[in-house]
Formats: structure tokens, C-alpha cells, sequence
DNA sequence: ACTCTAATTAGAAGAATTTCTAAATAAAGG
DNA sequence: CCTTTATTTAGAAATTCTTCTAATTAGAGT
């Protein structure tokens, strides 16, 4: 979907956290759900809206989830974000 | 309200296609709404998402609001991206 | 004061978001 | 194959968002 899709995933303050977790490694649904005072199933609303945006990917070990940041969609915000400061793009 | 907010306001296109007409210069209410396909009413409430957050600034000239950018927190959202990213932060 | 232009606020309808509990799926191990 | 662990999907309630029309406010000019 895009950067509609990016901007709309990074606008929830769970998710913004979600990310800042995954930014020092990969985590399973478990334990970043761990970090929240949320149930497993809101989180997992949270992950489908990252993983949608394709600011994370999954990889499935065992009975986990592990969830990886994706930082160049990151950078394709950040970018989008610059575009709007500067008058020359 | 701080960062949220400024996520918050991000996350729609139509507003960030605003900021993006006002990066070049302010611009009126008027002229600003006349570059959507809205009623002048659905822009005031984008307006003012974007002014809660304070990401543009307002001033009176006649009869006439005049909407400028406010780069500096645009540069917020940008540094909180890039906390996001960045391990050593 | 009246009128015109510019824009906002109020109120309401419909859609989307956030969150929960309960049920379902998927892999691993005995 | 049954059980356990990890996580998701389904369905529902409460809230928030987006948009509209109608009414209101604010300033300028006559």
C-alpha cells in the first residue's frame, strides 16, 4: 500500500515502541508483546499493521514469531519526511 | 501534546500534501483548500490537526488566515524517525 | 449598521481504529 | 495422536476520524 501505509503504522505510539524494540535485533511476538500492558491479540492487530506498511518482516522459528525491523522502508519515511522541509524537491 | 501529535497529523495524506504546499511559502485557507477535492469545513478540521501539533503556524491578514509551515517540528519527526533507526540511540 | 468575503464551529452520519474475550491454527514433543 | 506452547483470527464494544451541510464569527468596505 505504500507510504500511505507507513505513515498511517507510525502514527500509533505502540507501534512507534514496537519498533524502537526492534531496532537492537529481532524479537518474538512474545516478548515484545512482554513490553506492553496489551493483550497478545491487540498486539498482534499492531504487528499486522507494521507488516503491511513493511516497516517489519516475519520469519516463523519453531512455534515463534520473530519480527524484523525493515529499515529501508524506514528510510523511504524519512525520506518522504525531508521532502516535505525541502523547497527544492 | 507533543510527538504523538505530530505522528498523529502525519498519518493522512491530505495532510501531508498541506504541509507539502506550504513548504514553498504560506498560503490562505482559501487557497490551500482549493487544491482538494473538499468542502472548506473538512479542511479547517485538517488545519487544525496540523496546528494542534503544531506543525503550521496561523496569521490573520484582513479577512483572510494565512497557514506557514513549522520546519522545526517537521525536524522533530524527523530526529524521532531517526531514533527509530539508529542502535546507538 | 449592512453587506460581502473568508473561514470557522456545530452537529450528525458513516467508516475506521483500538481493544477485549473466546476460538482457531501451527509447530514440537512425548 | 494428544498435549503444550506460541501466536493468530473472529467477533463485538467503545472510541475516534473523516466528511458533509447549516449556522456562526471576523474583518473590510460602503
Amino acid at each position: 500500500m505504500g507510504i500511505n501505509a507507513v505513515f498511517e503504522a507510525l502514527s500509533h505510539p505502540v507501534r512507534r515502541r514496537i519498533l524502537a524494540l526492534l531496532k537492537n535485533g529481532p524479537l518474538s511476538a512474545g516478548d515484545l508483546a512482554g513490553h506492553f500492558d496489551l493483550t497478545k491479540p491487540t498486539l498482534s492487530v499492531h504487528f499486522n499493521k507494521l507488516k503491511e506498511a513493511e516497516l517489519v518482516a516475519v520469519e516463523r522459528r519453531g512455534t515463534s514469531l520473530i519480527y524484523h525491523l525493515n529499515t529501508s522502508i524506514l528510510e523511504e519515511a524519512l525520506a518522504g519526511l525531508l521532502s516535505l522541509k525541502d523547497p527544492e524537491t
